[in-house]
RNA sequence: GGGCCUGUGGUGUAGCGGUUAACAUGCCUGCCUGUCACGCAGGAGAUCGCGGGUUCGAUUCCCGUCAGGCCCGCCA
């Protein structure tokens, strides 16, 4: 090692007697006066330093001038420590190292946080100052973790002979989807390139080039709102492959998921993973990407109210909608009167008009809306929903995507605030069987639930024309404790399916060869079968590092608002950019700087 | 686009219609030869995010605005 004879974690007693060369930041002083303590930091550990006139006298008076994240490069030798003074919370706190040199090598100004783990600054502090933020040990666990885990998936790949291909950065913008981040193109006067929102197309079209099977780990762009697992650029695990079955994928993803865990967590995950139909997910869970860690199952009840003398579960079921109740088991007399009203407010976010209740008794129900029901609609509520006494049962009646939105989001609330979730769990699961489109009332028409290339279920590919949105995709998500890890599907390979797709999602022909003649030309020279998966690498390290937010995970990260404390991007440019772009920024006033 | 929450020394918090704006930590100075969140003594450090309003008086109440966070819409 050039340098430095040791990492700091590397000072155990094996090493009792040498001498050894340490470079690192000073995390702290404890000054004794003619004896000083220095825990020297680097990104292996820390390892505690001594320094004392019968060491070296000029080593002490340099140590006197250090000061909390001081840069360092010391000398001496590793000896044990009196048993009185071993310090239990280091791997390395058996030994310390006596130390005659020592150089500065860079000061540091007061920090404008500790450099702890765990700390609660707020976020634009953190991220201005990210360096430092970045330098706190349990940050730099986080990105040791995504590394590993980037490494792994890249063997496990290439293990399995794919390639890994790069995709354009600047490329064109496509009418479908998120919105597009835009580039101006200075060359073409008025034409921009669109960052990815994913390489979609380039990896399909490296399918026709029959490099059968492909990966690259990219970055990709969406310049939609943000949420605390939404960042406007992040990074996916691209997969395509060619001849490859979804059964062949999913193994294969398994395998890698597995491996994962196995080697990150030394937790061993159950295979296969579950599955469950899009239609299963929403009913049983009012999601497609459930949490399956807890029960809590949404209870199907709409045949057995819809004659209810209560008007809005009648009406409910008799205007096309449903309703679900979920059964908060024993809580009953748990939650005050008070705490269940508040839920109403809670499940009107999600569009809901009013959330009934019922508290189960040996006899009745008991609450606001138990008069409505007839004595053979309770005992069919209570047998539907396993009710026993102390039980406390809500009501969601609705169109179908308000009950799964407001009841779905309730179950979590109460998974979440009554602990019914395991934290040290991993579940994995498939959501297979996506609507292949769905109505757009605002646009007025059909759009691609997935992506206008996944391929449509053969079962169903007869009701393209008559009934759109019954068709089926052959489309997949991977799904990890109610977070979408990623998604895929098995894509259209020939032109006149695909020019089929897109004249069921109202392009007329002119539009669709005008947008993606280029794909539609390529599949007319020998295109193979093809499908592939794209992983959302930040979540999935979110999740395995333990975090709630993707901006730990992201070393240099966006705030909510899509900026950046740090180099305080996006910036206004020069009025000379704009013109070599022709550009002209146009309504509204100019920012003051 | 909408909703909710937060904004007080560097950091994290307390506070209240009239205070010398409190506490912890960090920082500076001094003392200290076995500390490890070292200790002890002393000290510096805040126009209470910004603008406006109400009021005799606003850090406190109201409106707006900015910044941060979370959520809904949005995100194949």
């Amino acid at each position: 090692m050039i340098g430095r004879t040791n990492y700091c974690n590397e000072i155990t007693e094996a090493m009792i007697g040498e001498r050894v060369q340490l470079k690192g930041w000073a995390r702290t002083r404890r000054d004794l006066g003619q004896v000083i303590f220095i825990d020297l930091r680097d990104r292996s550990g820390i390892v505690q330093t001594v320094y004392s006139p019968e060491i070296n006298e000029t080593a002490l008076e340099t140590a006197d001038r250090v000061r909390s994240e001081y840069v360092i490069d010391v000398t001496g030798v590793v000896v044990k420590r009196d048993p009185e003074t071993i310090n239990e919370n280091l791997t390395t706190g058996t030994v310390e190292v006596q130390i005659d040199e020592i150089h500065i090598l860079s000061d540091s100004k007061p920090l404008p946080f500790p450099m702890e783990e765990n700390i609660e600054v707020a976020e634009d502090v953190r991220l201005r100052y990210r360096y430092l933020d970045l330098r706190r040990p349990d940050m730099q666990e986080t990105f040791k973790l995504r590394h590993r885990t980037t490494k792994l998936i890249r063997d496990i790949l290439d293990e399995q002979s794919f390639l890994e291909l790069e995709t354009p950065m600047l490329t064109k913008s496509t009418p479908e989807g998120a919105r597009d981040y835009l580039v101006p193109s200075r060359v073409h006067h008025g034409e921009f390139f669109a960052l990815p929102q994913s390489p979609q197309l380039f990896k399909q079209m490296l399918m026709v080039s029959g490099f059968e099977r492909y990966y690259q780990i990219v970055r990709c762009f969406r310049d939609e709102d943000l949420r605390a697992d939404r960042q406007p650029e992040f990074t996916q695990v691209d997969i395509e492959a060619s001849f490859m079955h979804r059964e062949d994928l999913f193994e294969m993803m398994e395998d890698m998921m597995t491996r994962i865990l196995e080697e990150t967590h030394g937790v061993s995950v159950e295979r296969p993973f579950q599955r469950l139909t899009y239609d299963e997910a929403m009913n049983r869970y009012g999601s497609d990407k459930p949490d399956t860690r807890f029960g809590l199952e949404l209870v199907e009840l709409s045949h057995i109210v819809e004659n209810s003398d209560f008007k809005v579960f009648r009406e409910a079921v008799q205007n096309g909608g449903i309703v679900k109740g979920l059964n908060l088991k024993g809580k009953a007399d748990v939650m005050s009167r008070k705490e269940i009203d508040d839920l109403a407010e809670f499940v009107a976010v999600y569009g809901a008009k009013g959330l009934a209740w019922l508290k189960v008794e040996e006899e009745a129900l008991k609450g606001p809306i138990a008069k409505f029901f007839s004595e053979e609609e309770t005992t069919a509520v209570r047998e539907a929903m396993g009710a026993e006494a102390g039980d406390l049962l809500f009501f969601g009646a609705d169109k179908k995507q308000v009950v799964y939105d407001a009841m779905g989001a309730l179950r979590l609330k109460f998974g979440r605030d009554f602990n019914m979730i395991d934290d040290a769990k991993f579940n994995f699961l498939w959501v297979t069987e996506f609507p292949l489109m769905e109505y757009d009332e605002d646009a007025d028409r059909y759009v691609a639930m997935h992506h206008p290339f996944t391929r449509p279920m053969e079962e169903d590919m007869d009701k393209l024309d008559t009934a759109p949105e019954e068709v089926r995709a052959e489309a997949y998500d991977l799904v990890l404790n109610g977070y979408e890890l990623g998604g895929g599907s098995q894509r259209i390979y020939e032109r006149p399916l695909q020019e089929k797709m897109f004249s069921a999602l109202g392009f007329s022909d002119e539009e669709a060869r005008e947008q993606f003649s280029f794909l539609l030309d390529a599949f007319e020279y020998g295109t193979p079968p093809h499908g592939g998966i794209a992983l959302g690498l930040d979540r999935l390290i979110m999740i395995l590092a333990n975090r709630s937010n993707l901006r730990d995970t992201i070393a240099f990260p966006k705030t909510a608002s899509a900026s950046c404390p740090l180099t305080g991007a996006p910036g206004e440019v020069s009025d000379a950019q704009l013109q070599e772009l022709n550009l002209k920024i146009t309504g509204g006033e100019k920012k003051e700087e």
